[in-house]
DNA sequence: AATGAATGAGATTTCATTCAT
DNA sequence: TATGAATGAAATCTCATTCAT
């Protein structure tokens, strides 16, 4: 888990935002000097090449999704809650971080490379076996409905994640995400749960302290 | 609704198969000439400017799409069939032309210009308020249940039905997406039907002569 | 003197006015054929190349000073109504056509070729030569002072001419060019006529039906 | 007043001399880069655009004009030896660098950019100005004669002046322009001074230290 | 007489990267 | 750690011109 240097972070910062609002097309070695007020040579001081520097912003969202998920998966609470937590994480991170969004879920750019696209397919696939994981262990609580088999609900939760942020993003970030995220999930919920054990919706989740707590570290502590 | 000449059809289609295979990076003047044998210049005889090549693949595409969109609302059908309809016709499209869903999937290819991201909203929302209006059809009709607003359902189906073609994509189209989209759709006809009215699972649907050749009419003619 | 064909006068006018407008760099066989309505390699049934345009020009119009000159020369009058006819004959021709003004009054635009810019020296030498053999007339004469070399006062006289032009050019044609010649005349009359036999200044010279007439010849018929 | 670097002037320098010697067509940024025995994209390091190439040579001859003209203002000398300071620095000025004559008096060159015609048309009033307030001067002082408008002698003046350095340039430089323009001003003096106090003409001015000297200044800090 | 299609040459400009300082 | 200057490669696009029809 390589850690980077001040600059090393600014780059990688500035480098998300450029792709965020002009397109790969903008990520340019002058572009990023010119974000940062140095030289273009200065950039090579902190990185060998650009294809580094796109690794590692990979790199950097891997390691911070790795640590949510983990503490995601080391909390004790039901199945249900904990993919609650997930859905939260991920819009709160983006809200947070709007060009994140924007990059993340644009795999594409990062097609034409195989470290690169190798490194996208690792990242989505961390995410999608935590969403497995935790489905497999709600339907084996009785929490989720089994008949619909765990890969097909985790691809339609995450189908709907990335698509209202993908909308967020087009819409130029113009409606509140989290909001809409905590609406989404409502439906999900009456999607998933299994028929017999009706839990009651919790409007109050987001507020009690511990996940809330919990969310706001995963953000500060990517 | 702008038509193409010989040509311009054949650029357009090299084009989005080099996005395809190479990604947006790749797609220059000179490797849509080369993979033409024509030179470079030539290029500029069929098209103004580069741009003007991405907008008329976004046209085709969006043409077709409203080709297909209309036929399949025309159709005297239930709207569980119609939505079924969509999805299938999506799949098979695609999988028909693999490489129009690397371009279509990939809307940040567009993002650095604002008349391409425009067309690429237009796309995306003609879709979806298609199948916002097949879903508020079934919940008139009790096909489809009322307890998630319709916005959420269409969300969330075409949330799944984006996802799993980008999968496809990634994993370089080496699953049969036909069959992957018709074990997704099981899924999501159980997780929408109206629990009143449970209707049969129509396993052959894909093999009925009207829709399978009403699919192949909207491949070939789009 | 070659003549031309309806097109080529076509092809010259517009060529004119091309670079008139928006300067030698726009005079582009692309632009012609557009201003024409034609097609590019139709051009090339008229002319060989574009060179042979840019000669063309020059031609038609040395043809048309010659004329003009010789007719001056013939007329009956004192040197000063010559030399005034000249005058307000070069007015007329640019008023009612000030693209040639643009054109022809910049020489640089054709320096970079040695037959383009041999044509010019011949054109702007016509000119001065015919200037010069009024005002030695004037001399000879007593109309015209002797104190100053006839070819300084050509010099001056021609200088004057154009820079009134090129003035009319740059303010974008906004004022009255003919009248301001007017203005220029009488000063010039003013500064050269003959200390000894002053005349009086003539305001209805250029109602002269005569004199009026001869211009409107050399305009029409250039 | 923008100042140039090393690099950017001999970039002005090279340019001037391109345009002069083979036509603002030549001009081009490999003919630049060869010129200085550097590569093309190292020109952009100095100059964002060609545009802003000849936006320099502009604003570097304005500022040179500029300066030449507040000198010759500030002299204690009668109107018409002002007048001749000026022409005669004019002369000298382009004499030393004849390159910056074919370029300064092909306005036309400039006309395809609003930014550069707009140049181009300030520079012309500068001088146009600065000889107008001197006539009016001599006017004042009985120097110069009052019977033509000044603005009317400003044109004829300027007029020559401008003409004869064409013709120094069509001819290939091949005629001592200083001495031409000497002769033309003992003309001009003769045309404009007034007729009650008749000045000795001065031959000797050109010769006295400190018109040469300050001409000389002139020339070398433009 | 005219055109659609094409092309070699070349224009301006951008890019990632290097090197000397 | 940083920079000014530079560069090879390549991008987009324009130009005058040709050729088959």
């Amino acid at each position: 888990m390589t850690t980077f240097t001040e600059r090393q972070k600014e780059i990688i910062n500035v480098s998300i935002k450029l792709i965020a609002e002009k397109g790969i097309q903008q990520l340019t070695i002058k572009n990023i000097s010119k974000s940062l007020g140095i030289s273009e040579p200065a950039i090579y001081r902190h990185f060998e090449n650009k294809l580094d520097i796109l690794l590692a912003i990979l790199s950097n969202f891997k390691n911070s999704s790795k640590a949510a998920i983990k503490r995601i998966h080391s909390v004790d609470r039901s199945a249900i809650e904990q993919i609650e937590m997930m859905f939260l994480t991920h819009f709160k991170r983006f809200a947070e971080k709007p060009a994140l969004a924007a990059v993340l879920f644009s795999e594409e750019i990062f097609q034409n490379d195989k470290r690169l696209s190798a490194q996208v397919s690792t990242i989505m696939k961390l995410s999608q076996q935590a969403m497995s994981t935790l489905i497999k262990k709600g339907q084996g609580n009785n929490e989720i409905r089994k008949d619909i088999p765990e890969e097909q609900l985790s691809l339609i939760i995450m189908g709907a994640l990335r698509l209202i942020v993908k909308k967020w993003k087009l819409s130029n970030f113009s409606f509140d995400l989290e909001k809409e995220g905590g609406k989404l999930w409502k439906s999900i919920i009456k999607l998933i749960e299994s028929a017999k054990k009706k839990r009651p919706f919790r409007t109050d989740l987001m507020d009690r302290t511990d996940l809330h707590s919990f969310i706001q570290y995963e953000i500060k502590n990517p």
